[in-house]
RNA sequence: GCCGGAGUGGCGAAACUGGUAGACGCACAGGACUUAAAAUCCUGCGGUAGCAAUACUGUAACGGUUCGACUCCGUUCUCCGGCACCA
């Protein structure tokens, strides 16, 4: 190395030291300058570390709040932990330690980790949601919505992880598998709490037109939560008193329907059915039991089903038509019933050939072919369909929803895929509910003063996996007595999923000492909503829907104003190993940064991981690309040579500074990091080969730089006699007449191939540019013989020539 | 199957609302400095042909619109992500 100032250790340190005893990074909300919230998602301190993915999205955070800072806002920048889960408690059981020690060194270990980098935090505001305090709060968040209805018990079957030994919500299920651990999931029939997010549905599609959200993370989300429209529509069944049910988006096709199918589950066949046809029900039944749900959807192409015997009545032909039980129709969604028109669905088509019912089309396409190997979905003309005969069959929707509620028969609905939430779990390490079981009251909750109901306090348990918490075998923690009538009563003993306490924590941040609630009105209605909020995409369907909701009802109740928590979210995308595989421990291919600090120190790494390439892209780790990023800090750090200083900028000097201060104060709101660190090598290579260097464009360099590499701005800035901290100091502006160039070169293309380039005067006139063009020897050769037909000219870009 | 997103040098990538394709960086090659190496500095670097000037060709493939297409339209292929019997 050239040098021998530049030490990262001593800088690294200095810097950080400084900051903290400045408290430079603390915010109390009553500095008069507008708020900005700046917030990373809270990562989960893990017993392997931090990996090199997630100072991704803290750098990328960090130069944004720094960024603001010097932009004249007061920045709320927090970090925490979401401690509470499974992972720990089944390495605490592992390694025989309890999981509120080995949180506590994850989490130290995870800080120490964290601060090497020098982000802006202020640390003041740390929260942890295994804390008491802390969950005193999610648990007070947890009665409310049992007071608004919002939770409540249920016997039901639900998806259950064989290894984890516990219940799992539908989002935790990833291919019928373990999102945690990869087992397949089994189905267990258990009391369990849900919270009724489903009541949330609409809102939760419409609210996502007021965030400014990546479109595919919305689009997710919409999907997710699944509308869609159509009929709820009875059919009565013959010779009973009954009705059945059912729920179509195709009310067009009802002309169609030539049997009936409902789920296995459904509770309407054990009231019709007896003798032979009940045992051949529950046989079907145990055969549907004892496959798992992988399994079940892999008979994807080979549907089964059992006949009943019965038969309903269409309400608009008057026909019988036979009722099925198959195990393509779920309970869970809509009636657990429908209408099968095999002409015109799939998979009732497929059905109805396996079990030769008939098939009889109502909409005929509008080429007039009618399809006989698969059913025909499309738009087309109705036909064999009485009155509707001949019109458009989306137009036929609506006429015949109409006709059946005038006649009483059903009527209009809409149905999302979206479930209630699972929210209990069996296991011991995460928030208790605060729900007591009173023999006379019911479930009652724990009052507000009696809050935090704490974790029982010993030294070993062990998970049962029959379905019951490891709460349920310490009969001292749960025989109560009810805060209602005094009676005896039993502590619920199944805790919360890890997806609560990060479903309010950004609140917290807002006042995290607070004892009155969990958060002071004021502190959330200043700093809420957060403004930029950074995560991985694989949490749009868990994390994101669950927080959603929870903000929605704490506006519903109060606690908060605005409608939506994160008024702008941006991803970041993967960091995959050298070898292109997925970095992972069982391939030895994790990148620890605490390496990549010994070596380079906190600057390069974060420079690094916004040079890799698109913020938002998956982008591999090159140990080789480090050194790029080396290079261009010393030469950073070459220029401020004070024997070489001069005052005086020269004009193209001057105008690469207005371009790269605009480039970079674009790129950063952008969050196209690598493209403004590019700029800033630009920017760099050029003062390089400067022989004397002026002083202002090197400041502005340093205040450009600073958010990126904050460390070495800080120690240069000092050098150059600066009192306080850069990130005091002014962002940089810049005049865009300024960036102009006085002087540019003019690509001329002739039949719109590039054929010769031209140096001219910004400021040239049309007619002088074309004698100028025409003047070129080689613009005379192409032309030849040949007429010039048109002039096309972009003033400042090029002229294109078409000659004939 | 459905819904998103993406395919650009040896590699990571850039290119504003259609206007010089490959900025910036890595790797590589040549040179300077050095006893030598490392570091640093300078030069070159999509492909084909040519000593060269230069010409042709080139942004997954094919076709279209346009004076002009990585960018717009159509068809196809590949990869990634999500959902998946949701009626």
């Amino acid at each position: 190395m050239s040098n021998d100032g530049f030490n990262f250790e001593t800088i690294d340190k200095k810097w950080q030291e400084k900051w903290e005893n400045e408290k430079l990074y603390q915010v109390d909300g009553e500095s008069g300058k507008p708020k900005y919230y700046v917030l990373d998602m809270f990562p989960y301190p893990s017993a392997a570390g931090l990996h090199v993915g997630h100072p991704e999205g803290y750098t990328a955070n960090d130069i944004l709040a720094r960024f603001k800072m010097m932009n004249g806002y007061e920045v709320l920048h927090p970090m925490g932990w979401d401690a509470f889960g499974l992972p720990t408690e089944n390495y605490a059981l592992k390694m025989k330690i309890h999981p509120e020690i080995a949180t506590a060194e994850n989490i130290l270990n995870f800080r120490r980790q964290i601060k090497r980098f020098g982000f802006s935090y202020d640390w003041s505001r740390e929260v942890n949601t295994t804390d008491p305090e802390y969950y005193k709060w999610t648990q007070w968040i947890f009665v409310k919505l049992f007071e608004n209805g919002l939770a409540y018990e249920k016997q039901a079957l639900i998806n259950w992880c064989p290894s984890c030994k516990t219940g799992l919500a539908n989002e935790e299920v990833v291919d019928g598998k373990c999102d945690r651990c990869g087992a397949k999931i089994e189905r267990k029939n258990l009391k369990q709490w849900m919270l009724r997010i489903t009541s949330y549905a609409e809102r939760l599609i419409n609210d996502l037109d007021l965030v400014d959200w990546p479109e595919d993370v919305k689009t997710m989300q919409k999907n997710w939560i699944g509308k869609s429209t159509g009929a709820l529509v009875n059919f009565h069944v013959k010779n009973t008193q009954e009705d059945l049910e059912i729920f179509t988006t195709r009310p067009d096709t009802i002309f169609g329907v030539t049997y009936m199918v409902m789920s296995p589950e459904h509770p309407f066949l054990d009231k019709v059915l007896s003798g032979q046809k009940k045992k051949e029900l529950n046989k079907y039944r145990e055969l549907i039991q004892s496959k798992s749900d992988l399994e079940r959807t892999e008979l994807n192409k080979d549907k089964t089903g059992i006949s009943t015997g019965l038969f309903c009545i269409n309400p608009l032909t008057n026909e019988d038509i036979p009722i099925f039980v198959a195990d393509y129709v779920m309970m869970g969604y809509g009636t657990g019933a429908i209408m099968a028109v095999p002409a015109h669905d799939q998979r009732d088509f497929d059905f109805a050939k396996k079990y030769n019912i008939s098939i009889v089309p109502v909409i005929e396409p509008f080429d007039g072919i009618v399809p006989t190997e698969e059913a025909f979905d499309a738009v087309g003309t109705m036909i064999n369909s009485g009155e509707f005969n001949g019109i458009k069959s989306d137009d036929a929707k609506e006429k015949i929803i109409s006709f059946i509620e005038e006649q009483k028969l059903g009527k209009k609905s809409i149905q999302y895929k979206l479930r209630d939430w699972i929210f209990s779990r069996q296991r011991f390490w995460g928030e208790p509910i605060p729900i007591v079981h009173c023999e006379k009251c019911g479930a009652v909750a724990i009052p507000v003063e009696e809050l935090p109901l704490k974790l029982p306090d010993v030294e070993f348990y062990e998970t049962s996996g029959t379905g019951e918490s490891p709460l349920a075998k310490m009969p001292e923690w749960v025989n109560t007595t009810c805060p209602k009538c005094g009676s005896k009563a039993k502590r619920e003993t199944n805790t919360m999923p890890q997806w609560a306490g990060s479903s309010w924590y950004y609140i917290r941040y807002t006042d995290p000492k607070c004892t009155t609630g969990i958060a002071s009105k004021e502190a959330i209605n200043y700093w809420l909503p957060v403004d930029t909020y950074i995560g991985g995409r694989e949490h749009t369907n868990l994390h994101l829907l669950y927080v959603r909701f929870w903000h929605k009802f704490l506006q519903d109740i109060g606690v908060v104003d605005c409608p939506e928590p994160f008024a702008r979210l941006r991803n970041q995308g993967m960091v995959i190993a050298e070898d292109g595989r997925k970095m992972s421990k069982s391939l030895g291919n994790v990148v620890n940064p605490d390496e990549v600090l010994d070596k380079y120190g906190a600057d390069v790494i974060r420079l690094y991981e916004m040079f890799m390439g698109p913020f938002n892209q998956e982008s591999v780790w090159n140990t080789k690309g480090i050194e790029g990023v080396n290079r261009f800090l010393y030469k950073v750090w070459d220029l401020f040579d004070p024997k070489l200083l001069i005052k005086c900028c020269d004009d193209e000097t001057n105008r690469l500074v207005h371009k790269t201060v605009k480039k970079v104060t674009h790129d950063i709101e952008e969050f196209s990091f690598n493209t403004a660190i590019s700029a800033m090598m630009i920017f760099v290579n050029h003062l390089h080969k400067l022989k004397m260097k002026p002083k202002n464009a090197l400041k502005i360099l340093l205040c450009l730089l600073a958010p990126f590499a904050p460390h070495i701005s800080e120690e240069l800035w000092e050098n150059f006699g600066e009192t306080s901290s850069i990130f005091k100091s002014k962002w940089p502006e810049f005049n865009s007449e300024l960036c102009k160039d006085t002087e540019i070169v003019v690509p001329i293309q002739i039949n719109g191939k590039m054929r010769d380039k031209v140096i001219v005067s910004a400021e040239i006139k049309e007619s002088e540019l074309k004698e100028r063009v025409l003047a070129r020897e080689k613009v005379k050769v192409f032309i030849g013989e040949k007429k010039i037909v048109k002039w096309i000219i972009i003033p400042l870009r090029l002229v294109n020539l078409v000659v004939k």
